[in-house]
DNA sequence: ACAGGATCCTGGGGGC
DNA sequence: TGCCCCCAGGATCCTG
């Protein structure tokens, strides 16, 4: 469910609930596997730590235990919120953490049990881990020259590019879909065929489009709540996702779905002009001069 | 190198 | 109400 919106509204939400808290006990309350396997005898290495920051990195939750670093994945139902221990535990939940003073937990929920709950031992593992996954740039400092450099270099349509966390980290499914309309790029559009004028255009409308939804708390589906229990609200602003059928907000155009990196896609078919098929028409092959303009 | 499909799971919605 | 099928904010592994 949570791309990097959701994640980072997760964080922000959680950092004045669980900064300074001492961790005094952890329990999994679920003996069913998660996508990475959990140790028992992580328990013994987080109690009496106290939660020195919270971080998001990609699509990941970077928990600092001043020290050891508790490292989470939400997949796509995970749910990292902070309740009191009086309340119900909700089904799914997997592992609850109590934290002190105070009686309240940190309780991760996860139904389809796609996430992933991970202690490293220090932040220099945590950093090993991602540099190991090859976990690619931030979209807010993303250089636009390496960027550049990276999609000249894969003749992969642009949907699948932005879904591929190695190239950039955070986008997901939706705002892969609503950073190409942004950017007036169709998602079959090959990276490499882009001009720099547009690779530019590309990451500006990354940006843009995550910084609007960060400012929403994300987008709520189904699944979707930040730290403290609340929805998101960006879902209201979509303007492809799931819009199928519907007028482009720009020009009316029937909003058109089809399947693509193995995904649900959302375009507006006049907005996004796919310049490669386009060209197509005529003749067999386009060369990559053809594309120096536009 | 890359596309496409299957897989890991559970729940919700639509059709009948 | 129930059943069956399809779909879902992700990531990874396998085949062609």
């Amino acid at each position: 469910m949570p791309e990097l919106p959701e994640v980072e509204t997760v964080v922000r939400d959680l950092r004045p609930l669980v900064i300074g808290k001492r961790i005094s006990a952890v329990r999994r309350t679920s003996t069913k596997a998660l996508r990475r396997p959990w140790s028992d005898a992580w328990v013994a290495r987080m109690v009496d730590r106290s939660v020195a920051g919270i971080a998001r990195r990609g699509k990941w939750i970077v928990l600092d235990l001043g020290g050891p670093r508790l490292v989470i994945h939400l997949g796509m139902t995970g749910q990292l919120v902070v309740m009191p221990t009086e309340s119900p535990l909700a089904d799914h939940t997997h592992l609850v953490i109590d934290l002190a003073p105070g009686t309240d937990q940190l309780r991760f929920r996860d139904a389809r049990r796609f996430g992933s709950v991970t202690l490293f031992d220090s932040a220099a593992d945590a950093e090993a881990f991602f540099t190991e996954g090859d976990l690619g740039p931030e979209p807010f400092d993303y250089d636009p020259t390496v960027w550049r450099q990276r999609l000249s270099k894969t003749r992969r349509n642009l949907k699948a590019t932005l879904l591929d966390q190695t190239l950039i980290s955070g986008v997901g499914n939706i705002y892969a879909d609503e950073s190409l309309f942004e950017a007036k790029l169709h998602p079959e559009t090959i990276a490499a065929d882009l001009t720099p004028a547009q690779a530019d255009r590309l990451l500006k409308a990354i940006v843009a489009v995550l910084t609007r939804a960060v400012d929403k708390r994300g987008s709520t589906i189904r699944n979707y709540v930040g730290g403290s229990g609340l929805a998101g609200g960006y879902q209201d602003e979509f303007r492809v996702y799931g819009r199928e059928g519907q007028p482009c907000p720009r020009c009316e155009t029937s909003i058109v779905a089809g399947r693509l990196a193995g995904r649900a896609s959302h375009y507006c078919p006049a907005c996004q002009k796919n310049s490669r098929s386009v060209r197509q028409s005529g003749s067999r092959k386009v060369s990559r001069q053809d594309h120096q303009t536009d």
